[in-house]
DNA sequence: TTTAGGG
DNA sequence: CCCTAAA
């Protein structure tokens, strides 16, 4: 543990502190604590999304099954309120191809108000949207916006229920066209109707939803129980809407084999098995990831990165947010904001209590979250604009599955789509008024918001980040409560900042193709993905730092959906997207190198790259390997991205100077380096080189690179 | 799981 | 980057 202190990033002398190894079980912890708890994050947030989509989903059904009956009734009352209000300034307006999607084809709020009493009262309608991903259980990509964004919804349902499922239960086995059979029986038939024979394709789902999304669940409710009288356990099993509850509620019921509950699952699985087995959940997943059975996993990778940018700090402020997530759209209580502590049950309160406007009026401090004090000074002077916002539009999801792929395969499948979704990157889209913001320059009274102003026309949505980004810069919150961007919010970086902006070029091309015009206004907002810095001040980022993940999306993460495992397989052979290290990279390296000496991977990684989750010990200690055969030829065999000479030369001074002495004398370490050191010296330490060398303590703190 | 190296 | 033997 001691030998953990030492602290300092750079040095412009080079110093070597005498580092014991710790044990290693002492070392792991701190790597490891916050990854879990940034995963819970993440899966919180994909339980959060799910939530979302379900609400969507059901709303846009116009009825469907609750979720939860918690969970519904909080959600609906928000979507409720929420859909009223924005259907009007935003409605048509439609965020973006998939963000829209609600509002198209929304039924009228009267009509919706009952379903969802209606729904309510029947969780066993849920079926229904299961159902469609059943039948419709194969691919599409290619749709319209339109009809995209109604399958969309669909899938979502079904991923995140689903997915969740797997998560915890593993492996369902049963075929999906049986499940889908099962379902038609159930009821779903009608409205298929003439579409059923386009069974195969997605499509086939969206006209479903689309030509009657009302009439389908009413006639469903009944019929669908049948197949799965587990589900009706399950509901009742979670009878109130707080969090907590639920969450123990939820173990219950959740006994069913993959078949029965698909239906009911989306429910149980998006609140429950996010949540509860996020931390177990997260392993698995990401070992799957790992493993390459996705295409994805790359991207999801990004995303694990991104949210554990902050640690366990933000991991409360995540998780409050997720729940507000999972409640179905992203709604975020004034109360919460203020506090920064949310803690569950105040969640589930607010968000009970604020369904009101699509945004309510809240707090929003230039500083966004954090700023409970803000939020009072406010209403004297501070010409803050406070809203909330009630939810959040759902990038759309691809899923592409064999027909004769299992249940459980095409869960997984949904689940690393939204997965990657979520963990690509999702970025806050502003609309006021029905029209995006683009300019993330302006002032929210230029763009037209203000206390006075039209916050009731004032929309946020989560679109998929098909720019690159550099994750660590992002705060790894979802809803972004401040539609300006935050310089400040730069300053807060993680310790070794190592920007990975690595986004496949194609990518935002790729992605410009499938979201369409939508990237458009991001594409202002990013400069060039080339300068990892520049970059940072360019990126929306939110102020309150909520939920958002931006991170290098390779645009290939909407594109590329999670293939079915027998496919990934194939695939498994793949190797990982090439990712080079940029500039800033192989300094942290260094850095962290000189630090830690060259046995230490495990700790070098974290050091350097603990929030870049793509990299591992093995690239680590792989790209120092590299960077030294690199620094000792010459410059002109070099290829690649120029690393600086200033760099190698540490990179050599490091590498002779832990080859030799293997960290384990102070006295011989001073030697050596000061030696080095002084070949170099020209560089740019001179005047630390001889004092530094020498106590490595003192030094290190004193030293800037 | 990490480390250490070869491929 | 991958793959693995060792630890």
């Amino acid at each position: 543990m001691s030998s953990k202190k030492r602290v300092s990033h750079g040095f412009s002398g080079y110093q070597f502190p005498v580092i014991p190894k710790a044990p290693r079980s002492v070392r792991r912890r701190h790597s490891h604590k916050n990854i879990d708890n940034d995963q819970i994050c993440a899966f919180e947030l994909l339980a959060a999304v799910a939530g979302e989509l379900l609400q969507e989903s059901e709303s846009s059904a116009c009825s469907n099954a609750a979720v939860g009956k918690d969970e519904l009734s909080d959600c609906r009352a928000v979507i409720k309120c929420e859909q009223l209000k924005e259907e009007k300034a935003v409605k048509s307006e439609c965020f973006d191809q998939g963000s829209c999607v609600e509002s198209a084809y929304i039924p009228e709020p009267a009509a919706r108000e009952q379903n969802l009493k209606y729904s309510l009262d029947k969780p066993n309608q849920i079926e229904n949207n299961i159902f469609h991903m059943n039948t419709c259980t194969v691919l599409s990509s290619d749709f319209s916006k339109k009809d995209w964004s109604y399958t969309k919804l669909e899938n979502c349902k079904e991923v995140i229920t689903d997915g969740k499922f797997h998560t915890e239960v593993e492996g369902g086995s049963s075929n999906l066209e049986d499940a889908c059979d099962k379902r038609i029986e159930t009821g779903t038939q009608k409205q298929l109707g003439d579409d059923s024979k386009q069974t195969e394709d997605l499509t086939v789902a969206n006209s479903c939803s689309v030509k009657g999304p009302i009439e389908k669940h009413v006639n469903n409710n009944s019929t669908v129980n049948s197949d799965s009288s587990v589900q009706l356990p399950w509901y009742r099993a979670v009878p109130r809407p707080s969090f907590g509850k639920q969450r123990n509620n939820v173990n219950l019921g959740i006994r069913d084999d993959d078949e029965n509950s698909f239906g009911s699952y989306r429910h149980r699985t998006n609140i429950r098995a996010f949540r509860q087995t996020s931390h177990i959940g997260y392993r698995r997943m990401r070992k799957m990831l790992t493993s390459r059975h996705w295409k994805v996993a790359p991207q999801l990778k990004d995303w694990e990165r991104s949210c554990s940018n902050y640690g366990m700090k933000s991991f409360h402020r995540n998780r409050k947010r997720v729940c507000a997530l999972e409640r179905c759209r992203l709604e975020i209580p004034s109360k919460r904001r203020k506090l920064c502590h949310y803690d569950q049950q105040a969640s589930s309160k607010s968000i009970s209590n604020s369904p009101e406007k699509g945004i309510k009026r809240d707090i929003i401090s230039p500083r966004g979250a954090g700023a409970s004090a803000s939020v009072r000074n406010h209403q004297k002077k501070d010409p803050n604009v406070k809203f909330s916002i009630k939810s959040f539009k759902v990038p759309e999801l691809f899923i592409e599955v064999p027909e004769n792929e299992t249940v459980g395969s095409l869960k997984r499948t949904v689940m690393e789509t939204v997965k990657t979704i979520l963990g690509s990157g999702l970025r806050v889209g502003m609309v006021v008024q029905g029209k995006k913001v683009r300019d993330d320059n302006k002032t929210l009274k230029q763009a037209g918001i203000s206390q006075n102003g039209n916050l009731d026309t004032l929309g946020f949505t989560l679109e998929p980040s098909s720019y690159p980004a550099s994750p660590s810069l992002h705060s790894k919150d979802l809803p972004a409560l401040s539609p300006h961007v935050a310089d400040h919010e730069l300053t807060r970086r993680p310790p070794s900042p190592i920007m990975e902006l690595e986004l496949p070029s194609a990518s935002s091309d790729h992605s410009k193709t499938r979201l369409g015009e939508h990237d458009e206004d991001y594409h202002e907002l990013s400069p060039s993905p080339t300068n990892p810095i520049d970059r940072r001040s360019d990126v929306p980022i939110p102020d309150s730092r909520p939920l958002v993940i931006v991170s290098p999306l390779n645009a290939e993460a909407h594109a590329v959906v999670p293939v079915s495992p027998k496919i990934s397989r194939s695939e498994l052979s793949q190797r990982r997207t090439r990712r080079p290290f940029s500039v800033a990279e192989v300094e942290a390296l260094v850095e962290a190198v000189e630090e830690l000496g060259t046995g230490r991977w495990r700790d070098v990684k974290i050091r350097a790259f603990e929030y870049a989750d793509h990299r591992t010990y093995v690239d680590v200690k792989d790209k120092w390997k590299t960077l030294v055969h690199t620094a000792s030829i010459a410059p002109q065999q070099r290829r690649g991205e120029p690393v600086p000479q200033e760099l190698l030369d540490r990179v050599l001074i490091a590498h002779g100077y832990w080859s030799k002495q293997h960290g384990k004398h102070h006295a011989e370490a001073p030697k050596i380096v000061e030696a080095q050191v002084q070949n170099i010296g020209a560089l740019e330490n001179n005047n630390n080189n001889n004092n530094n060398s020498v106590s490595m303590p003192s030094k290190m703190a004193g030293s800037a690179t």
